[in-house]
DNA sequence: CTGACATTTCAACATATGACGAATTGTTGT
DNA sequence: ACAACAATTCGTCATATGTTGAAATGTCAG
């Protein structure tokens, strides 16, 4: 043992070395982790992410989106979506029309698609 | 009555509005939208977006972020991140070192962060 | 090869999440 | 107020996910 160091997992990397591609993210507080976590636990479903994806052309109400894709728990799903302010809401009538809550939205899943759609990364 | 519709549920809103501030997303494929959904319940935990954080600030072996997180399963969160491609591995003797994989990762994770720090939205 | 350490894998359990149909709330037209 | 339709909520169930400790794998030093 030339070296002996008090610890049995120091003997790592020490200091982390510093990216020079990425910057790093800026330090986010425990809160704010968390509440990410939820958002990405929302968009974390593929019925979602495709209503999410139809929302995306343009607003529409539960019944014409239930009618169109074929699915029968859109009032849940979207609720979903709701609490985590991706979708917005409004009465018209007898009908409730949803719609895209803003550019993050739309950003995070284009992200997400260009992440999946390219195998290697850059 | 005055209109008789076929259907009952297609007095919504007809051919859905254009958005004119969200771009649309492009067509994605069903598998597409798998694999972004996936993607997103890989990074739907608090303690796994923990380690993408700290990682966007250097690359780190498992030890080491059992340590200093105060975390007693980070090779399995890892595993789960490797998965998807989000963190990249490599070997150093008795170590294993884990970085972020790429831009995208960063990015999904500065966005997601911006959206929950934002109240109101845009 | 053997011993010590780093990491991963495995199996069992508790918990969270999603799905479905029935009941409820809210809105419009008569 | 009543009937008809749109959407949400509720209770129950099956399934998926995370957690834990112990066993297994891989690596280095002597």
């Amino acid at each position: 043992m030339s070296e002996t160091r008090e610890g049995t997992d120091e003997g790592c990397a020490g200091e982390p070395h510093q990216h020079n591609k990425i910057r790093r993210v800026e330090r986010a507080t425990d809160g704010t982790l968390e509440k990410a976590g939820r958002l990405f636990k929302a968009l974390a479903d593929f019925e979602r992410l495709k209503l999410l994806t139809v929302l995306s052309q343009g607003e529409a109400c539960v019944s014409e989106l239930a009618t169109r894709e074929q699915m029968s728990t859109v009032s849940q799903r979207l609720k979903v979506l709701y609490n985590e302010n991706l979708v917005t809401r409004r009465r018209d009538g007898k009908h409730i029309i949803y719609g895209l809550a803003d550019h993050h939205v739309y950003k995070l899943v284009e992200n997400a698609l260009s992440h999946v759609q390219e195998p290697d990364g850059s």
